[in-house]
DNA sequence: CATTGGCACTCGGATTCATTGAGTGCCAGA
DNA sequence: TCTGGCACTCAATGAATCCGAGTGCCAATG
């Protein structure tokens, strides 16, 4: 028995498994590929790999299936990587031209992503906790309020409203406007925070009360939005198209898609976006969502992995292709990030 | 035949089959509910009933359910309304008591919604159209950039940011910012536009350009926002219980989920908080969405409709207790809008 | 005239049973 | 090591049957 033809084997089976949902058997397999051996050859390689974990029958009698195990097997080795179609690519970069900020960035991506894969995408806005502070705007409301708007180099805008214990002088207004500009603009999320904290000690006894009031405020809006990190999601009408296990496996996605804790975890760690992360079902930290797998990977500007993207889609997916657009889309993204 | 017993034969079926989504017939209705009479005598009534087009068949020896017809006479004649338990009204009430601002609202409410219900939530951000503008600020960013925030009566923010030909001064800018805000403060958007467009004749013809960049802009910030008008779904794992007619009505539902548009168009135009409008499977706009009701409502300050929210289900739904539902977080919205 | 009990009739859904055929494992031979 | 042959398994398919909930109609009744 050769070693190579049994992975060959294999890759065969994933293949038609996929595109025809389906067990295949032996017969078939000759049928559809050159392997220039005979069906029962190739049903000695199928005990093989059965014995081995990496496929497996549904029913005695039935076709074989590939098994998590399996899939991994040939998306680490005998997958190649399947490139995007002229069309594709053009698709890619014509939509994303059209973006007219960060927002629309994320909200085309995803649509795009749910386009081309044909699955659920998943895109986290870019993580602040890398992108640095730009600007800070102190706006008097009148009643001793006040609206902090902090302007991030991502081009993401947040904005608070405080109540301060008194009403503060237009003079004094503007000291504090510059003097927490000079400390935070060009500071990263995390240092400006850091640099924040002590501020109050710099000012007079009797104004720490109310810059310390501002700058909680600050604080919160930097980190708390570093960790309730917003995702968009898109084309889970391509759910309907799951297949059988409909009720059993759509229901637990739905759910999950609600949570957005969920799918950050699902999309797990920020990876290079050289890198495709695959998840294939039990890999995955959810039992309910046992078949369904995750195509993800991080994108950002220079390389850097600010945020993750990615698909969730059945275990029984086209694993290469989903692969390529997602590397594509991030890779596109990244570069837009760049270039903003 | 007593009139009144057709109807009151008409609303058993009604809740029954609602209950137990299966075909009633006349014996268990006789069993279920104290009707005073014999299957026989509801035999001749649901005759009636079905002549008349309010029931029908699934098939000959089967139990009838209700037609389109059917629910709406329910809805119009049949039903009272449910009160909410004490339990519901609390839950209500401290949900969203803890919002912090007006998005926050929005995504609670649509949250309790759909789970007061068990129906896919949708809510629309209240319209800007109504809304006045408190303050106008203009930032400058450096190199010709500035940022334009725009704080509502409702508490939204909208921001843009201009780039103009040239890097005013800081007293131009200071002295635009106060013109601006004699221009638009307490101004209806509608109002507010209107005076924008007008504004550059009342500078020097120098000034011109710059001052119609930033109208331009503030103008698209606020009509552009008043059509793209967003909204949020919640839920959506309750299209998991839609019954039987799963892949059919279930398909079309996710598509329309995620185009807005649609979602709006099915909301329809915002009613008073006190009237509950609902639509009933044809009635609706989509042939797709034959199978499905809504149950919508406007809410807004002040008893004046800002903006509408609802739910989406199965033509088959428990209508009073959804009503009740829909028109308390209504209600309850509008008191917090009223607060704010 | 509305109501009722009786009765024959319908027909979808469940049950049973036989058939079919794709697919398997195993073995002897090339 | 591969192949053809062969007996075996078992899900899926379809025909035949049964069951019963539900109906419509009618004659009898208060």
């Amino acid at each position: 028995m050769v070693e190579e033809r049994k992975l060959a084997v294999l890759r065969a089976i994933v293949e038609d498994y996929v595109s025809t949902q389906e067990p295949v058997g032996s017969k078939s397999l000759v049928e559809r590929h050159q392997l220039g051996v005979s069906p029962a050859t190739v049903r000695n390689d199928m005990a093989a790999l059965e014995e081995e974990g990496f496929i497996t029958q549904p029913h005695t009698s039935a076709g074989r299936i590939p098994t998590d195990k399996g899939y991994r097997l040939f998306v680490d080795r005998l997958s190649q990587v399947k490139p995007l179609t002229a069309a594709e690519r053009r698709a890619i970069a014509s939509l994303l031209e059209g973006a007219i900020d960060l927002d629309d960035v994320v909200q085309r991506s995803v649509r795009l992503l749910a386009q081309l894969t044909r699955q659920v995408a998943i895109v986290q806005y870019p993580t602040l906790s890398r992108s640095t502070v730009r600007h800070l705007e102190v706006v008097p409301l009148g009643h001793a309020r006040m609206l902090l708007v902090l302007i991030l180099s991502t081009g993401r805008v947040e904005q608070r409203v405080v109540e301060l214990p008194s009403e503060p002088d237009e003079e004094r207004t503007a000291d504090l406007r510059t003097r927490l500009n000079r400390t935070v603009v060009g500071e990263r999320l995390v240092d400006a925070c850091a640099r924040l904290v002590v501020l109050p000690e710099e000012f007079e006894p009797g104004d720490r009360g109310p810059v310390a009031v501002l700058v909680a405020a600050l604080v919160e809006a930097m980190s708390d939005h570093r960790s309730d990190e917003r995702v968009a999601v898109g084309g889970t009408a391509n759910l309907a198209r799951f297949g059988d296990g409909f009720d059993t496996a759509i229901r637990p996605m739905l759910e999950a898609l609600e949570e957005h804790v969920v799918l950050l975890k699902l999309l797990g760690e920020a990876t290079s976006p050289s890198t495709v992360t695959v998840r294939i079902g039990h890999e995955g930290p959810y039992e309910e969502l046992a078949a369904t797998s995750v195509v993800a990977t991080g994108y950002g500007p220079g390389d850097e992995a600010l945020a993750t993207l990615g698909i969730v889609g059945p275990t029984r997916m086209d694993y290469p292709g989903t692969m390529a657009a997602v590397r594509a889309v991030a890779r596109y993204v990244s570069r837009i990030l760049d270039e903003g």
